[in-house]
DNA sequence: GCTTTTTTGTAGCCTCGACTACATTTTAGG
DNA sequence: CCTAAAATGTAGTCGAGGCTACAAAAAAGC
């Protein structure tokens, strides 16, 4: 049903096989974007859990960037409806923000548990998920969860098949 | 070299989780920096093997990008490097050039391999093979070859047969 | 309470990768 | 050959995400 596609074989309805290419970059592109949005909602999440807040140093300090750039980044996911911030109170979620942590680290411990499974050190696996989580899609995931075995893959109930 | 602290020597799983957090954003951060410049010598590997020329136009449209972007980058590929061009004649790889672009083909494959192997349809593995190709170390490729049965995973071109 | 340190915020600068608009040059058509 | 179309290149703008340096406010120390 789905296009076959391994080569230049554009089934998916006539597409010419630039379109397909140019598409999938697209995709990478944009995945791209919120790569630095979720890497700062799950680390705020993470702060939130285990220290009780998240202060602009600390998350500059986690990511290794200059306090300036987290500021300004935490600037961009107030904009986007991601957080709020109280002056010298730390930063905090919307519940838009903590559905997306819950989410990003759920996908994060998927990945990371996949390399492991195929055979990739637990440190390397470590190391590279933090760059490859941003780029798995849903549909991927499930094909994770499925293969690791777990029954329940995420909430969201996308499933393929 | 361990002076630095009074701490001892960390195993790599015993040091501050802060460094090594940062350790793990600036690697996935360094990796995006590339990703531009390795699907352009990559896919103008590509076209000069299938069309015996790359031209910034067809560049562009495969790219799904502006024609004064690819040029830009190209210009990019140049500075660094990777690419030589002729006015009119197309772009053409350096020997750095052409060694990166397959290199990148080799990684590009593998995961798209790997991918399907564990389960994800050849069309998404297509698609999001394209961003994770580009944060997936040596090391990991080299598990993933292992893992596909391959021999032999031309480790830093270490013979052994 | 006053001073010092830490934290936070701003301002200004950079590179990269995207875009549009315009200019030029080559190629293609008539 | 001369003109129209296509390809190429330049210029200028933008936002994102880095940085340093400086300014101000809060917390900590004395
Ligand atoms: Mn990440
Ligand atoms: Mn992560
Ligand atoms: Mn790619
Ligand atoms: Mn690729």
């Amino acid at each position: 049903m789905v296009t076959k596609n391994a080569m230049p074989t554009p089934l998916c309805g006539e597409l010419p096989a630039e379109a397909v290419q140019a598409a999938r970059f697209e995709k990478a592109r944009s995945a791209q974007a919120s790569a630095v949005l979720e890497d700062y909602v799950e680390l705020i999440d993470d702060l939130l859990t285990s220290q009780g807040e998240a202060r602009p140093t600390d998350i500059a300090r986690r990511l290794g960037v200059s306090h300036a750039t987290a500021i300004k980044s935490i600037g961009r996911l107030k904009r986007e409806g991601l957080a709020t911030s109280k002056l010298y109170r730390g930063v905090f979620l919307t519940p838009r923000g903590l559905d997306l942590a819950a989410r990003v680290r759920a996908r994060h411990r998927l990945v990371v548990d996949l390399l492991v499974a195929v055979g990739v050190p637990p440190h390397c696996a470590e190391l590279d998920a933090e760059g490859i989580e941003h780029h798995v899609s849903d549909t991927a995931l499930a094909a994770f969860a499925r293969f690791l075995g777990h029954e329940r893959p995420t909430d969201d109930g996308a499933e393929v098949e």
